[in-house]
DNA sequence: GATGTTAGTTAGTGGTTACTAACTTCGGCA
DNA sequence: TGCCGAAGTTAGTAACCACTAACTAACATC
């Protein structure tokens, strides 16, 4: 399984939520993305099934060691890019949304100039 | 017809084709970007059939005004962003990949103060 | 004139990503 | 006990974006 934006997303996602409000289940997730209930199921499904987040009994979804290594790393995009920006005089929220899509698809060393010049 | 990236991409790849090298057939844009030809086929008959650009008896590709304005922002944002990638120290190729990408998605907020910080 | 190359097309396929409709499962409460 | 609502699932659909296979059309070259 190759993981591509949305799946970079979904986890990412989970790391935030799990850092804000302590557990996370499906339905954070899709309240928080605002995508529907079958989206989020399916999704993590697959995470499920690559060994990327358990799921236990009750629900509650963990990052294993894979998925967490893509949150954090998908999450200090998302803060750098986003700080950045706002730097810059973007509004938060506008500069947030960006963070969103630039943090997929910018490579580590584009990444690792626009980190140290902050 | 809603205007997705890949039709901003062609758009802007037939923009910087005609600068560089006059005239533009589909066949010059299969072999920039490297994708097949019947990818390109497709791609501009939905082009044309939308009013963003015009072939002739020849195969000459023309960009309409519909589609010049777009290909003409797509091309700010792509000199734009890789000259700013550039300045803060990413290689040459890497920086023109990423602003390949990162035109498609960053809002034009966050683009001006780009643009404005150079 | 036959042959081969180049450009372009059509039809069908496959992956990604999200959707709706309709279902199950489970806990709480009258 | 029986019903309701919340959470989660399965199945089927749709749009986007690229692909290969196989075709036509036009032109060059021998």
């Amino acid at each position: 399984m190759k993981i591509h934006a949305s799946a970079e997303n979904y986890l990412e996602t989970i790391y935030m939520l799990r850092k804000s409000k302590g557990m996370v289940r499906s339905i954070d997730i899709a309240n928080e993305l605002e995508f529907s209930k079958p989206s989020i199921s399916v999704a993590m499904k697959n995470l499920r099934e690559n060994g990327y987040i358990e799921v236990d009994k009750d629900g509650h979804i963990t990052l294993l060691e894979k998925g967490l290594e893509i949150a954090e790393r998908m999450y200090e995009r998302h803060t750098v890019i986003s700080q950045f920006l706002i730097k810059l005089g973007v509004e938060e929220s506008v500069a947030t949304e960006d963070a969103c899509k630039i943090e997929h698809v910018i490579s580590d060393e584009s990444f690792e100039a626009i980190k140290n010049s902050i």
